[in-house]
DNA sequence: GCCAACGTTGGC
DNA sequence: GCCAACGTTGGC
């Protein structure tokens, strides 16, 4: 069964459109235990909304693992990994932070309440929640 | 730009 | 092994 999954960029750094001119992004950077063991967790098809943190505040995209993880050589390869994306599409119209916190269906969402992990689990309602809001 | 939240580091 | 100091993230 596939999961499913939220990860934010900032958009100056590496936003939608730069994954969409990549092609294919590798996520690295991640240097934190929790969003580390949800990286690990991710399994080859698993979907992924692409959130634009600090500048934009919603979510923008939805992109696809095309790759489980491997260790981050641009740190400590014992100990950070990073995954592979694609694009998929991007969102209907963007769903903004407001939008989901005043959403009672996404009270329990990761990233609400715990604003700085920046790779957090989503459920099956809680996407389903998010891609109806999206107009989709 | 500020600062709250939270993770990490290092002296003891 | 505690915890104060420090660094980073991200919403505001």
């Amino acid at each position: 069964m596939s999961q499913y999954w939220l990860m934010k960029s900032e958009p100056n750094e590496y936003g939608w459109d730069d994954l969409v001119a990549e092609g294919e992004g590798t996520w690295d950077g991640v240097k934190n235990a929790q969003a580390s063991n949800n990286m690990k967790a991710m399994k080859k098809g698993d979907q992924v909304l692409f959130y634009h943190s600090r500048q934009g505040l919603e979510v923008v995209g939805i992109m696809q693992i095309s790759e489980e993880h491997s260790p981050d050589v641009t740190t400590d390869p014992e100990r950070w990994v990073v995954v592979k994306v694609k694009p998929l599409r991007k969102m209907g119209k963007p769903v903004p932070l407001k939008a989901m916190k005043q959403n009672p269906e996404l009270k329990n969402l990761a990233i609400l309440r715990q604003s700085r992990l920046s790779v957090a689990p989503v459920t099956k309602d809680e996407w389903d929640a998010i891609l109806t809001m999206a107009g989709e």
